[in-house]
DNA sequence: CCGCCACTTTGCGCGAGCGCAAGTTTCCGG
DNA sequence: CCGGAAACTTGCGCTCGCGCAAAGTGGCGG
């Protein structure tokens, strides 16, 4: 196994604060690993053997009813915790997460997060102020799914991925991986039927651009406005 | 202010694996507080000043949109922490905690987290053990409203409500506390008149048995078919 | 370079559940 | 014991978004 360097995971969130040195120690239980896009790191139900930090890339993360109806949970993003099933008293995980695209990620054994938790108690800290983060987002999502019309909800996910994951083109802010209007009906509780006459509409009005996999945000403002009021802007 | 007993901890799951000692000495920086129903123990927004076990009573948790809708959270039972919003890394509370009836409570400053959490690591096992089961249920609930009907929603928030908090009684298993139509709305993203509807549709079929503010389930097994099958049993 | 498949678009009809409104019951405080 | 408010019930019409169906379209693999 090729000897990972410090630089690699040297201010990403989960390790902010900590020593070079530190750093060393962390990496040297880690293995650095990859995953071809739309293969999958763990499922849902399996043992939790490892939790992962994400290098590159952009990680799904699905739950699959028993019916076999799937919802997005959310989306990981570069540096950030995901599968740490074992910092939260769980031995299996209780999702699937899928590469969205070509990924590599950092992986320890679930095993040791009791150790390496103890011995550099801030990435105890850091990984359980994410945990709250997403403990939020999932109540606001909630909350959302409540009082929210299908086309509130679908401009506050596009936002959200935007705000995450955008990147700035020449025709405005792309969502930074490939997404299908199935993909976003999944994050949103609505049918990808529902979720392409939105963004066709949008489309016309100039406030999105969109294609196969991909969408564009040309008017963030104008989202904003269809995220926040009921009637048609 | 009283000298606390050990006594009144000793066994509830924040502190499992405690020694006497130790439990006197997590208490020893305790308050013990009292709330009337319907009196808020803490607000949304507000500072996080200090962070909560239960031990007598039932707690609601409630957020509110910025257009003055409410949704509940979850509810709290007797042993359970709550407004642990310090553990998490936040500094206000980011929902309200409305005594569901009277409330005995015990509250330390949140300040006191990082060392209490330091020097008895159990408790911030069993915390972050709870964190994750919350983060669980949130996702399930999410999960639920994308892809149920609101009768199943309904009749699975019955009867998560029945399994937490169910007490026997001559007629079925009652909910503990006083629930109204709207709260039952407030929990599945539904209305008050449909909630009411369903009630007394499963009432005409003897499923459950419901008045004023009071809830009886009695046919559990039904009600889960109910909360599986989309069409009607 | 071309064929196929995954992804997308769009039309149409319908039904679950909301919104509104009016009336009834229950409980609590005075 | 009584008055009023809070909680609950029920009816009716309408609309949002689903379900189904069928036809485009773009891109990748062979």
């Amino acid at each position: 196994m090729p000897k990972l360097d410090t630089s690699l995971i040297a201010g990403l969130p989960p390790f902010e604060g900590l020593q070079r040195e530190e750093l060393a120690q962390v990496l040297s239980s880690a293995r650095s690993l990859r995953f071809a896009r739309e293969a999958a790191i763990f499922e849902q139900e399996a043992e939790a053997h490892s939790f992962f930090v994400l290098l590159d890339g952009y990680v799904r993360v699905v739950r699959t009813t028993p019916e076999g109806e799937q919802v997005i949970v959310r989306y990981i993003s570069e540096g950030e915790v995901f599968g740490i099933a074992a910092a939260l008293g769980r031995t299996t995980y209780p999702a699937t997460a899928i590469a969205a695209v070509d990924c590599v990620v950092l992986a320890w054994p679930s095993a040791l997060w009791p150790e390496l938790s103890a011995r550099f108690p801030l990435i105890g800290v850091n990984t359980y102020k994410t945990v709250g983060n997403r403990l939020q987002d999932a109540h606001t999502r909630v909350v959302e799914m409540s009082t929210e019309q299908v086309e509130q909800r679908v401009a506050h996910a596009l936002l959200r991925l935007v705000r995450q994951t955008g990147r700035q083109t020449d025709e405005g802010i792309e969502i930074d991986f490939p997404i299908t209007r199935q993909d976003i009906a999944e994050m949103t509780g609505a049918t990808l039927h529902t979720v392409s006459r939105l963004l066709s509409a949008w489309e016309e009005q100039e406030i999105v651009r969109s294609g196969r996999k991909r969408v564009i945000v040309r008017d963030p403002h104008r989202l904003v406005l269809k995220a926040e009021s009921r009637e048609d802007g």
